[in-house]
DNA sequence: TGCATTGGTAAGGAGTCCTATCCATACTGC
DNA sequence: GCAGTATGGATAGGACTCCTTACCAATGCA
C-alpha cells in the first residue's frame, strides 16, 4: 500500500478535474472557458496586473497574456495604465465582466455543494490542514504569496483570550476564529516582512 | 468573510495549479505535458478503456481519445483490442511509457513534499476529511466511481476489534486503519452493489 | 430483424500554454 | 547624465487540449 501523501494528492487531483469541468458548464451561458472563469472572477474582487495573474496561476506571462488578451476580445475585461509604474498594466473587468463573475460565483458546484455537506468538524479539519499545507509550501517558495491572513498587514493573531475567537481583523474590527482564518480576502494588505514573521510566531505560539 | 467552503474551494484550485505546473516540468524530459503525463500514469497502474479514462478526467470521449492518439504517436503507447467487448479497446503503456510513469511517479512534487512534512495528526485529518468529500461527490453522482476501498470486493471494513486497525483487505490479507483507506487501489475491483451497499453501512456504524 | 445504445474516431475550430524574441519603462552605478 | 541591467509586457510560431458535430461499428434489447 502506498503513502497517505499519493492518496491525499490524487484526491486533489479528482477534485481539481471535477471543478474544472464544473467550470465548463457554468461559462458555457457567456461563451468563457474555465481560464478565462478564473480569470474573470480573480480580477472582479481586484483588478490585478498581468504578471501577477501569471503567478497566482502558475503559468508564464506569455500565457497570461494570450488569456487576457481573449478576455479582452470578448468585452468582459479591459486593460488599464497602473498609476504606480508605467510600464504595467492591470486588467480589470468591463461592466459585462463584472456581470459574468457574479454569476460565476453564484453557479452551482457540485464540489463547494459537497464540502457544505460535509459535517462541520470534518470541514474545519479539511480548511485548517489546508490553510498549514499552503503555509507550508510558501515557506518553501513553491507557491506565490496569497492574500491570506498570515501575511496581511490587518491580521492580529491571538489577540483575545476568548479561545474560540482569538484572532481580530484590524480591517473590518472584529475577533474570529481558526475556521474563519481567510487564504483569500479581497481586503487583503501584505504586512511588513517583519510584521509578517512575528505574526507567524504569535500565530504559531497558541 | 466568505464561507469556508470557498477557502477550501481555493485552496483545492491553488493546489491544483501547482501539481499542474509541477507536472509540466517532470513531463518535460520525455517530451510529454502534463495532461499526457497523468494518463500515462494512470494507464500505468493497469490499463483502461478511452471511456472510462475520459470519464475519469472529465474530459468527453472525443478529447481523450485525441490525447491517447498523441501518446500513441509518441510510442509511450498502444491500443489493444478488449477480448470483453469488440468495439472497445483498451489503451496500454508501452515499455517506453512504462519507464517513463515509473520516473514520473518518482519526481519530486512539492505539493507532495508539502503533504510529507505535514504533522501526522493534519496528514490523517486531511485524508479522511478527503475521503468522505469523494463518498459524498459518488453519492450525488458527480464522480464516477473510483477505485477505493469501499466500493472493492476485498474490502472488509471493520472486520477486527482492533481500533487502530479495524478493516481488512482480503486481497493483500493484512488489518489495516483509516489512515491506510485507498481511494485509488491497482489491486481494486468493484463489489457488487447489494455487497458495496452493506459495506458502506458497515464502515458508517463504526 | 429492427433500432436505440454504447465505444470510438474524424474534422473543424477556439483557446491554452509553451519558447523565443522584442519593446518600453525603471532602477543602478559610475 | 548615461550605459547596463532588470522588469512588465506583447507578439510570433507551434504543439496540443478540448470542445461540438457527425459518423461508423458492435451490442443488446424488443
Amino acid at each position: 500500500m502506498s503513502g497517505q501523501a499519493d492518496q491525499i494528492a490524487f484526491a486533489l487531483d479528482r477534485l481539481s478535474a471535477l471543478r474544472r469541468a464544473g467550470r465548463w458548464r457554468a461559462g458555457a451561458d457567456f461563451g468563457l472557458n474555465p481560464t478565462q472563469g478564473e480569470i474573470l472572477s480573480r480580477i472582479a474582487v481586484r483588478p490585478e496586473r498581468a504578471a501577477e495573474l501569471a503567478a497566482h496561476f502558475g503559468v508564464t506571462p506569455a500565457s497570461m497574456s494570450d488569456s487576457v488578451s481573449s478576455l479582452v476580445a470578448k468585452g468582459f475585461a479591459a486593460r488599464e495604465p497602473d498609476p504606480a509604474d508605467r510600464r504595467a498594466q492591470r486588467v480589470a473587468p468591463s461592466a459585462k465582466g463584472r456581470e459574468a463573475a457574479r454569476q460565476l460565483a453564484t453557479a452551482p458546484d457540485a464540489v463547494t455543494a459537497a464540502i457544505h455537506a460535509l459535517p462541520g468538524r470534518d470541514r474545519a479539519a479539511l480548511l485548517a490542514a489546508l490553510i498549514r499545507l499552503i503555509r507550508g509550501l510558501q515557506e518553501a517558495r513553491a507557491i506565490p504569496v496569497q492574500r491570506m491572513c498570515l501575511t496581511c498587514r490587518h491580521f492580529r493573531p491571538n489577540a483575545h483570550d476568548d479561545a474560540a475567537r482569538p484572532h481580530h481583523c484590524a480591517f473590518v474590527g472584529v475577533a474570529f476564529g481558526d475556521a474563519d482564518l481567510r487564504l483569500d480576502c479581497g481586503d487583503h494588505e501584505p504586512a511588513p516582512a517583519r510584521e509578517a514573521a512575528a505574526n507567524r510566531r504569535r500565530f504559531d505560539a497558541a
